[in-house]
DNA sequence: CGTATTATTGCAACATAATTGCATTAATAA
DNA sequence: TTATTAATGCAATTATGTTGCAATAATACG
C-alpha cells in the first residue's frame, strides 16, 4: 500500500509543521474548514501514526492530540516525558521532564501518560 | 437540593466500598445489570462527585473512573498520585507514589493526571 | 500522452462514552 | 396523610472517533 501525495495530505502536514506543539483533530479540521471532510482529517492524522511521521496521544480532556515525532526513532516512539496543556489557549505541548515512576513487585509497565494542565506563560 | 437516599445510591456506593479500586460506569452498570438504568448510575456516580464522596478521574483509555475519596479532605481531592490501569484484569489502582512535575517559569499547574498501563501482579 | 491500478476521498452510517429534557415516581418534611 | 421536589427511566442529543462503499484522482507503465 504505497502512499499518495495529496493536496490533504500536505496542508495537515503543514498545519502540524507550523503549529510545533501537538494538535486535536478538531483544530485541525477548524483550520482546513471547507477544503476537506472531517473523516480525512482523521484518516490523514492515523496514517501519519501509521507511518511514524506522528505521535497520537490521548489527552486527560479525553481527545486525541498529534504531534510531530521529532525524537523518535523508527520503532519506538517516545512517550515519557509529561505533557502540558494549557487552559487558556488550549495549547499541547511536551515537557522535558521525563516521567518516572516505581511500579509495587510483580507490576510490568506498558505505556505511560502523564499530563498537567494550568495556564502556560502566555496565558 | 438536599439529598435523598435510594436503592440506586446505596448500590453503587456498595459497590464502591466492596471494589476497593477505581469503577468505570459500564463495570458498575454490569454488577447492577436490571436494577436500575444506564443514565441513573452516571447520575449517582456524578452527584457523589459533586458531594465529595468519590473521585473522578479520565484514564488514558478515555473512560471516567471513580473512586471512593479516602485522603482527601473536603475542597481539597488528592489526585498527584500514580494510576495504574491493568490491561489483563482491568483493574484501576492508586499508586502510593507522588507525581512530581517542575514546570516551566510562568506556567501554572491546574490538575495532574498521570497513567502507567500494564500488568498487574496477578496478569 | 493515454490508460490501468488502487490509494484516497466524501458522505452516510455506526460505535462508544457521556449528557440533557421531560414526564413520572418516590423520598422526605410538614 | 399529603405536599414538595429530588431522583428515576426513557428517548434523544452531544462529542469524539471509526467503518463501509461508491466515486475520485495520484501514480506507474505501455
Amino acid at each position: 500500500m504505497k502512499r499518495r501525495n495529496t493536496p490533504a495530505k500536505t496542508a495537515v502536514l503543514n498545519i502540524l509543521q507550523q503549529a510545533q506543539s501537538a494538535l486535536s483533530q478538531d483544530s485541525i479540521e477548524a483550520e482546513v474548514k471547507g477544503e476537506m471532510d472531517r473523516v480525512t482529517v482523521y484518516r490523514v492524522l492515523n496514517r501519519f501514526c501509521e507511518d511514524g511521521i506522528t505521535h497520537r496521544i490521548l489527552a486527560d480532556d479525553g481527545k486525541y492530540y498529534f504531534a510531530l515525532c521529532l525524537n523518535c526513532n523508527e520503532e519506538n516512539h517516545d512517550h515519557d516525558h509529561f505533557h502540558f496543556r494549557c487552559l487558556g489557549c488550549q495549547k499541547v505541548e511536551c515537557l522535558k521532564q521525563q516521567v518516572q515512576v516505581i511500579l509495587p513487585q510483580g507490576y510490568r509497565q506498558n505505556a505511560i501518560s502523564s499530563w498537567v494542565t494550568g495556564y502556560c506563560k502566555n496565558c
